[in-house]
DNA sequence: CGAATCGTCTACCAATTGGTAGAGAGAGAT
DNA sequence: ATCTCTCTCTACCAATTGGTAGACGATTCG
């Protein structure tokens, strides 16, 4: 971990402060100060701004494949439950790095060519929840709808909750250990009335 | 003031572009160009950018609670038909001028004077649509949880499918007319099933 | 009428941006 | 010992940013 090379370090932070504060935002400059290192030097292993950000949201879409699939594979049979542990799965990262569902987020105001790079990535993940809903819903396990908005609107609850923390501070909410708990079970009980057949 | 309109102009062409495509990356030339005019100004009737935002954000506040206020006032006794008339009221503005929620969303990246301007002008709102939510779940005609945090995610869900075009896109979602309908109809669906007793 | 005010403009400016050119330190390999 | 390759650096650069100073025509007002 000590000795992640420059290229890893620079990836790392790029994800972070592109995720939190937006691409446009952050400079190469800043990104390289976070490193420790000079701007050529981010530019010495990302061609172009451009280049570092599709390097970011490669890694981006490997995170997430990667807790989700663990998460998928881990969880029990009912679809509900299942569902909930998928939302546990990515609960963690995603309120340990914010930047993870923020990039997401962010693709909309990105290049035509960056939002299909991720979302290229991501299909399968996408094809296969659907899938998975529409199968569940036909079996009568879940509430019936369109799988594929049902699924957005699912996402679209996550990500919405898990990258606005001024809406949270809104509401009172605070952003300790027990304030997280409490907004986990919240949003897996909404998920799962909201799903329920 | 003759020139209300220039004002106007201005504010307006902020408004979607900031919600858009986010504050920062917007800059006053582009804001001139769309309005017809020099970026000075702009700079005439905002003393900077910032005091642009700020008043983009008052207009924002303004409409909303407007929208808001409007639906609730006409909407009818019970209370899933109530929070049914909102989305439906909130969903037209949202989609016709995306901006709007996008910028409520740009908050968490503005400066903190910025999102408490913003906070404090919705905050009779999000007060009301939380004793509202307590009441009715203590009357046990919605399904009981923290009224706070679930005010927040039904705002998390609303903003976030309206202001996520890319996700809606990765679903195979088009923006047309008969999917307008059927995504307004599918997200009433979901939060009416989320806050079911 | 003349004077002041208003709204928009042209002309600048300093700071920051993403990016180029190329020097130079260090580590192997020959 | 030197040659080469990898990596990071200093030194620039053109374009764009938010912002200032002030000229100029049109309106309004005394």
């Amino acid at each position: 971990m000590i000795d992640r090379t420059t290229r890893e370090r620079i990836l790392d932070a790029a994800l972070d402060l592109f995720g939190v504060r937006g691409v446009v935002a952050v400079s190469l400059d800043e990104i390289a100060r976070v490193v420790g290192v000079r701007k050529q030097t981010v530019l010495y292993w990302f061609d172009s701004k451009e280049a570092l950000v599709d390097g970011v949201l490669d890694k981006v879409a490997a995170e997430l494949v990667i807790v989700i699939d663990a998460a998928v594979r881990a969880a029990p049979d009912d679809p509900l439950d299942r569902i909930d542990a998928v939302v546990r799965a990515v609960f963690r990262p995603a309120v340990r790095r914010p930047g993870l569902l923020g990039l997401v987020r962010e693709v909309s105001r990105l290049s035509q060519g960056q939002a299909d790079r991720l979302a290229e990535r991501i299909a399968p993940l996408i094809d296969r929840a659907v899938a998975y809903l529409g199968d569940e819903m036909a079996a009568g396990r879940l509430r019936t709808g369109d799988p594929r908005l049902i699924a957005a609107l699912g996402y679209a609850t996550i990500t919405g909750i898990a990258t606005e923390p001024e809406v949270l501070r809104a509401v009172g909410w605070t952003a300790d250990a027990a304030g997280l708990r409490s907004l986990r079970d919240e949003l897996r009980a909404f998920l799962r009335a909201a799903l329920q057949a």
